[in-house]
DNA sequence: ACCCATTTTTAGGCTTGCCTAAATTTAGGT
DNA sequence: ACCTAAATTTAGGCAAGCCTAAAAATGGGT
């Protein structure tokens, strides 16, 4: 139904917004990597199809309507399904997975992500641990919260990473940050310093820089009884 | 490295001319529902890019260059794996594959291509018995001819079937034609008339017009000792 | 030698999706 | 009330890929 454009515009609002907040001009121009007055252009478009997929207030930014929210569900259950897909059938790794899927999202078919997803077993989170909308415009929860807020001298699971800088998830994978594995915060250094931290049974010690720290959420580990 | 026009063109002129022939103006406007004028800018193109993807003399059609013809090769291959791919890994029915192929062959990289070779086996033929171009440029044989040209009387198994029409390809797969199976010319009417013929081990007798013959292509039948 | 079908050229147009630069408006904070 | 940053409008442009209609060229067949 839509364009390329069009559902990439989409995604960026959901991604940039959410549910209930409006995605700003400047956002999504800097998400897309095109001119504000582009982006401008194109909301105004996107606000008036029919039906149209956003609601749109000049000078508020914008939100998605039920339409365009569905729209940029499915574009990220195909993105998400996708990247799964690669990873677990196709043996891609983990940094080579996004950029495929990126283009793939826009170019498969209902009936191709309704296969790949009975293939893969209905399944929740990607390969980043990122969750994976349902068709009927579910996400699956999973309470977690950022590595920054981590209590020193805890243990938790790691939840999700983000997968926008390949560099970024070839580093973690190698030093063996993925998803379920567990890690111990031994400190948070003073004035935005790193966290000290290790990975799994590894004994030794990692430094993570507040960007790298900022990519990655947590949760609460299970108590090995749950 | 092309454009999804210029493949589609490049595609057009393999499948019409092969490897020797030069194919016609109308008959790539026809192929790719365009306009004749538009072949001809498109035609200019292809053989100005540098390097060149087609030789083209005017008023005598263009013939592939090395690079035209790995490029054209390279996108059979992709279609094909694709269908195979999905008629095997993913379930899809035998007439849903080849417009869903379409797209995703202009989308996917050479990694993916090879993964899904490596998943099949590296296939020689795709569901409708086309042969699938190895990453060489070399495209595996097999020694077929129409089934129009069939001696009454005789036995063959279906070698290929054409997948340009998915209705006839549906018809086909009812009545339990597909690559592989034995079929038994019984005769053919006079004055262009339909073949009548057994498929496989059903008494049925079909009657297959010339529209239908023209798009089954056939082999000797091995003999059981083979 | 000539005709006609095919092909090519010419000249113009359309849509999508982006760009730029400059001028203007607006909202929100002080 | 005013200032500023953000957003918007305006006006123009570009490239790809297609379209049309009409005119011109070509070349193969008779």
């Amino acid at each position: 139904m839509g364009t390329e454009a069009i559902d990439n515009c989409l995604k960026a609002i959901f991604q940039l917004a959410g549910d209930n907040d409006r995605a700003t001009t400047a956002g999504l121009a800097e998400q897309l990597a095109i001119a504000p007055a582009s982006v401008t252009g194109m909301l105004k478009k996107l606000s008036e199809a029919d039906p149209p997929w956003i609601e749109y207030q000049k000078h508020h930014g914008a939100r998605l309507t039920d339409r365009g929210r569905a729209r940029a569900l499915e574009i990220i259950r195909h993105h998400r399904l996708i990247e799964l897909f690669l990873y677990r059938v196709l043996d891609y790794s983990w940094d080579e997975v996004h950029m495929e899927a990126e283009k793939l999202e826009h170019a498969i078919s209902e009936t191709f992500e309704d296969r790949i997803a009975h293939v893969l077993g209905d399944p929740e989170f990607d390969p980043h641990g990122h969750p994976i909308p349902r068709r009927d415009g579910t996400l699956p929860d999973r309470a977690d919260s950022d590595l920054i807020d981590m209590e020193p001298g805890t243990d938790a699971e790691v939840s999700r990473v983000s997968d926008h800088d390949p560099t970024m998830l070839q580093h973690l994978s190698s030093i063996g940050v993925r998803p379920g594995v567990r890690i111990h915060l031994l400190e948070r250094r003073p004035f935005d310093g790193p966290l000290m931290l290790r990975v799994g049974d590894d004994q030794a010690v990692h430094a993570f820089g507040t960007r790298l720290a900022g990519s990655i959420r947590i949760r609460d580990i299970r108590s090995a009884a749950a």
